[in-house]
DNA sequence: CACGGCTAGTACGAGGGTCTGACTAATATA
DNA sequence: TATATTAGTCAGACCCTCGTACTAGCCGTG
């Protein structure tokens, strides 16, 4: 019934293609995140606005920056973040440092949502490492460390006209 | 700059989360599999329409097959292969076992994109090996194997409440 | 064989997410 | 000071996804 996953490509007889397997692995952290958060009251929060959420900094982050974080356009990051605002996870305060610029700063309810969150991370990956043994688990984070090193970085997108998102192309 | 990639969830003072990774690599991979096949002129496919489309058996599949392998609902699954059908990569045939049902069939426009995407997995996947090294590429292709068998078929679905999509649930 | 329940698929409407292009306000530079 | 750059917003469009509700065809039991 459930055939081979893959990605936009079958690959004839050869194994699954492994971009299917990573977005499978995702989607699945992704659900029992997502899931978590909406038993625990949560449910207003989307995927969309947690890839944002997820990379503000402690001491607050400006849009462009979130925007270029979470690799989207400056419009979507307004977009998502006047979600979080209505909804009262995050603030806007203005930026000393710039008047044009605001400081998007986690509100409490921001702050009260991370420990949900991250226990369901811990909790799969404790499930993950119980599957492959801890030294396969090990490897698996590293390997895929090692590739966002070479995909996810400016030098690395610049190299493929990967979406070239808001960013600075002076060579 | 760019700072530790989480996915909705930040973990102090540990690595980066493994989801975060993987969306990351899933990304990466999407990336250059549309941008190809965009400069190949098929710039009409989307990544939604190509998960439905990779899960289309080679002599055709029903609709709800479609939905349940893409883990869709039917309804986006039919506005995916319309879009598809339009677009001239698949075709509706009558399914001769029951009248109520159509058969989705890949067309010839659709068979000459597979080859395109195939190639530029291969590249990208070899990319990685050079990056990793054949054993720590195999081992990751082996992990995301078992996660994928553990997280993303019938039962384990089952186990999570994860997305019961159009699913029996008849014990 | 008739009929009630099930299955395949469609129609409609809503909401979320994303982008392009165009714009304003403030800053930095020459 | 005049110009170029940067931070962010607005408007419009499109894609994706789902829930609800429906029609047409199948299938088993009486």
């Amino acid at each position: 019934m459930t055939q081979t996953p893959d990605i936009t490509t079958r690959q004839p007889g050869s194994q699954a293609s492994v971009a299917a397997l990573l977005f499978s692995a995702y989607r699945a952290m992704e659900s029992r995140i997502f899931g978590a958060l909406s038993q625990a009251g949560y449910g207003d929060v989307t995927p969309a606005q947690g890839r944002v959420f997820r990379v503000i900094r402690p001491d607050g982050s400006r849009l462009t920056e979130l925007a270029q974080a979470a690799r989207v356009t400056k419009q979507t990051a307004g977009f998502l973040v006047d979600q979080l605002v209505r909804a009262g996870y995050v603030v806007r305060v203005p930026d000393p440092a710039d008047a044009r610029a605001r400081l998007i700063k986690i509100a409490p309810k921001g702050s009260a949502v991370i420990p949900i969150g991250a226990a369901v991370v811990a909790g799969v990956e404790a499930e993950w490492t119980a599957l492959l043994g801890k030294e396969r688990m090990q490897m698996l984070r590293e390997a895929l460390q090692v590739l966002w090193e070479a995909t996810d970085t400016p030098s690395a997108l610049r190299r493929h006209q990967e979406a070239p998102i808001d960013e600075v192309v002076v060579a």
